[in-house]
DNA sequence: CCATATATGTAGTGTTCACTACAAATGTGG
DNA sequence: CCACATTTGTAGTGAACACTACATATATGG
């Protein structure tokens, strides 16, 4: 019975194009005239593929969260806690400030304030934030369990903290901080870290 | 020959409801609505008295700045580069999570991103923020001088350090996290900076 | 080749935004 | 008490916003 004209473009390199007018605006500072040009597409297929704004936004966010989703199993993959930090927080110096993007973090820039019609979209930001929290900490158990980390060591807290740096480090990128600045900082972070690592 | 009718409201009393709002909803999307509703007066009286919403914004900003002065001098009165990072990231747990004021940090939710026309507000809040960091990283360059940090610690890293951190933990904190988290997130932070500091 | 179903481009829709024209009100200096 | 300077409240202004109606185009299934 016919199944429509086929869409004319790539609903992933769209997003990908999306996901940078995002990172560099805001959700309130795009919009949609910039998303669409961005995405080289006109209103209408917008609404129809994703919906609304809001909705463009969390395609985004999954694809901007599947990409580093890899790189996520790479840090926590390091052997000892300190090393798990010091590669998350080394790697977000590298990233933050790759000329290729946008500088800073989609996670923070995405909108840490919003009016009124979007104020759950810095909860939706903050939940997938949470979700590298909860990878941190799970590893932290296990350095715990392995006796990395002391005995007295609390390993939520600790992932607190490096998803605390994280973000601030995502601020001082879009404000203009050098990659520099920030591996000095992920430096000197890591050394709470190593304060809570047994010494070998 | 006449000098006008005076002014109806007090524009520090003002500020402070303006500071509220933008603190809460940041600077794109706090309305001139809200604005002039919190603040109790109507449109052209803002606009006689700060010129436009930028100019309330910087207005807002230099007395947040100024109210915070006086804590910040406490700080860097702390008798150490650990207690000045103690006091500091303690003192911002209780202040970010003070159910007085909105959530975080009005130098971070003011604006992280924002959209055409406003490109400037990210950069005025990094602005003032690194007004901060310059205070404390002379602290450290004294504590250094003193032989309380050791010959190989970077003040102006350490200063970048507890900024950076702070900034997260007002993320943090406008997202909902909660007194604790943050101290959590202080202590441990802390360790860092006893690590660069000579035991006694 | 036709009926159907979906995508596309044009050209809007109503709403909300920051900002202001204007007239009335209210004080001061002479 | 009067001329003047400034503030105030009302009621808008044009522009930009997210979103959509609609006609046309393009594919598939029968």
């Amino acid at each position: 019975m016919g199944m429509g004209r086929p869409r004319e473009f790539d609903a992933d390199v769209a997003l990908d194009q999306a996901m940078e007018v995002f990172w560099r605006h805001g959700y309130e500072g795009a919009t949609i005239a910039q998303l669409t040009e961005a995405m080289g597409i006109n209103p209408p297929s917008l609404y129809a593929c994703f919906g609304n704004k809001e909705g463009l936004l969390k395609a985004a966010l999954d694809r901007y969260t599947k990409l580093r989703g890899a790189w996520m199993d790479e840090v926590v993959a390091a052997p000892t806690a300190r090393d798990v930090a010091e590669r998350m927080l080394m790697g977000i110096a590298e990233k933050q400030t790759d000329p290729a993007n946008p500088p800073g973090c989609l996670l923070v820039q995405g909108g840490i304030a919003c009016g009124t019609g979007s104020e759950n979209v810095p909860f939706e930001l903050a939940a997938r934030r949470a979700q590298n929290e909860d990878q941190l900490r799970d590893r932290f158990v296990r350095a715990k369990a392995e006796g990395d980390l002391t005995t007295s060591s609390d390993p939520a807290a600790l992932a607190r903290y490096v998803s605390a740096v994280s973000v601030g480090m995502g601020v001082m990128a879009s404000s203009g901080s050098d990659r520099e600045a920030l591996r000095q900082v992920a430096s000197v972070a890591v050394q709470a870290v190593e304060a809570q690592s047994e010494r070998r």
